[in-house]
DNA sequence: ATCCAGGTTGCCA
DNA sequence: TGGCAACATGGA
């Protein structure tokens, strides 16, 4: 069954390859993924996602409609023109925002993100897709995805689709699992805090969806509780997990850009006076600054900018704002 | 082959 | 507090 959702100032492909989810893979013009438990295809054409689903690994109860769970998952309702109005406009940020245009901040399972990002630091983002993969395929469920879809050129009502896809792995698969069941997905010196997160919350010890009450500060302290989650994977997942617009996750890329764009290569600047900055700086949707500025300094920035073929073809010429971060 | 990656942690002064 | 090394793995 295939359903059309309206979609207008969204970009999926830019959304799926920034770098705030991993599993997603692009086939056929279009992306298939999971959606918590539901298996999905997803094709934009315009303003418009075709989407179509395939079967649970267990009957789901109480789940919303196909549409209404694409469009939550895709933060369609983020208004994106208040959000661009409400961001600095500085060169390197109108820049990267042009450059954006669509991209969402998504909202993510959160024992999936939390996990996945726990096993992303210190790698490259072609890496933690290949962490996610092995461990959905490791640990968990295998499903399909068939139905028909309307063809590109309309020549031919329909195209029949039949894609596999795993599940990622709940806290408790994972709980049950060895270290060196892990490691064997090429988690490395990561595995042991993946088991470890998954025991705790497999105990019950934290409560993920709980602590969607708490306020910034105790989400924050609450997540840095668990192995393996610092300041900055805690941002992430409240970024992409908590609905926290404010959150701005500092990794190297960003580090980079701030130093360069923002400080001006000024020596004696700690990591706490960046934060405080930013806090400052980008304000309410920060997070959203920080995915714009983030994507765009991985296309196009110094250090050998990942991707920027592959990945972007159509876009290979950085927007003309008379600013570049090469060099950084 | 060498460098580096969406970091965290423990230990040192 | 701030600096620093260890920690695993594989793409560019």
């Amino acid at each position: 069954m295939t359903f059309d959702i309206k979609a207008p100032d969204f970009d999926l492909e830019k959304t799926l390859n920034s770098g705030q989810v991993f599993h997603w893979e692009k086939i056929d013009n279009g992306f298939v993924g999971t959606i918590g438990e539901v298996p999905v295809f997803v094709e934009q054409r315009g303003g418009e996602l075709k989407v179509c689903r395939g079967e649970t690994p267990r009957p789901a109860g109480g789940t919303p409609t196909l549409p209404g769970m694409v469009a939550h998952y895709f933060a369609l309702d983020h208004s994106l023109p208040e959000i661009r109005a409400a961001l600095p406009k500085d060169p390197a940020m109108q820049a990267a925002l042009t450059f954006c245009r669509g991209l969402r901040i998504i909202r993510q399972p959160k024992w999936e993100c939390l996990a996945t990002f726990i096993c992303s630091s210190m790698k490259q983002v072609a890496h933690i897709r290949q962490i996610s993969r092995a461990l959905r395929e490791r640990f968990g469920e295998e499903c399909t995805i068939s139905g028909v879809v309307r063809r590109l050129d309309g020549v031919s009502p329909h195209r029949s689709i039949n894609y596999s896809v795993f599940t990622f792995p709940s806290a408790e698969r994972i709980a049950r699992s060895s270290e060196a069941q892990l490691r064997s997905c090429a988690l490395g010196y990561r595995a042991k805090n993946l088991l470890a997160t998954a025991r705790l919350v497999t105990r019950g010890d934290v409560d993920l969806e709980s602590m969607s009450r708490l306020a910034d500060v105790d989400l924050r302290a609450a997540l840095g509780e668990l192995p393996g989650v610092g300041a900055k994977v805690a941002n992430c997942v409240m970024l992409f997990a908590y609905e926290r617009l404010r959150a701005f996750p500092i990794d190297v890329w960003i580090e980079r850009v701030l130093r360069e764009q923002y400080f001006r290569r000024k020596r004696n600047v700690t990591p706490q006076r960046l934060s405080e900055f930013t806090e400052s700086y980008f304000g309410e949707h920060g997070g959203y600054a920080q995915q714009y500025l983030f994507h765009y300094a991985r296309m196009f920035g110094g250090r050998r900018a990942v991707g920027a073929r592959k990945q972007d073809a159509t876009a290979r010429v950085p927007p003309a704002c008379g600013l570049s971060l090469r060099g950084l």
